[in-house]
DNA sequence: CTTGAACCTGACGTCAGCGGTAGGTTTTAG
DNA sequence: CTAAAACCTACCGCTGACGTCAGGTTCAAG
């Protein structure tokens, strides 16, 4: 599969492949004309790769847990990085919990007041 | 109040105060030599300035919703606005929500090859 | 009255995750 | 065989929320 299939397929631009490519999230194979061939669960990697993301994660730190996701043992700092990753997601969570009710509190100020 | 002390109580930086005026955000008197003089409810505000930073709002976001915050009246605007941004709000936290099982399905997975 | 902390105004630097462009090569369709 | 679509590398640009000087002013303490 080449670059402009995984793009289409995972929703995410070229440009961002290359760039996770750099980032050293992918390394996909060369065809004999230089270009890059993926293999098929790429697309679900890729995937991921957004989801950790928008979960606030950085490349490096996506980088650091791809051996959680693809071999078979994993060692006690990789599980260590994972639960703290885990924590703080959840302590995200919590505070875009205060800030809903925070919201709320505003729009039914709002709500009261144009009554 | 000065810029140190509103600094030091509510956890922002010197500059991210200034940064702050310079966006709207603030607007504090100004002393007879110039420095800026901030009201008590300033640290308060800057708190919520933080949250609604932290819940991924941008600066001009956050400025139109200051009437929210410290005016009588709202507009019909001003409360779609709020409306849009408690959906965003709502929409991360689930997609937060999501993550979370995800970075849990990868630690149950790497405590059990660990085993 | 001096000195040092705190303040002021520019203005440039940073970092991350890409976007966009230039200039050239490879692949695929007809 | 050709033309266009897709690909390549290399590099500069962008945005946002500040960090970080530089060079000067003001304030509080002794």
């Amino acid at each position: 599969m080449r670059i402009g299939e995984v793009a289409r397929r995972s929703g995410v631009s070229v440009r961002a492949l290359r760039y996770y490519e750099e980032q050293g999230l992918l390394t996909p194979d060369r065809g004999p004309g230089g270009q890059r061939e993926y293999a098929e669960g790429a697309v679900d990697r890729v995937r991921v790769f957004q989801q950790l993301y928008a979960a606030g994660l950085s490349s490096s730190r996506i980088a650091e847990l791809i051996p959680c996701i693809d071999t078979d043992t994993t060692t006690a700092h990789q599980r260590a990085m994972l639960a703290a990753e885990r924590a703080r997601v959840r302590e995200r969570i919590d505070q875009l919990t205060a800030t809903l009710a925070r919201l709320d509190d505003l729009i039914e100020a709002a709500d009261n007041r144009r009554a």
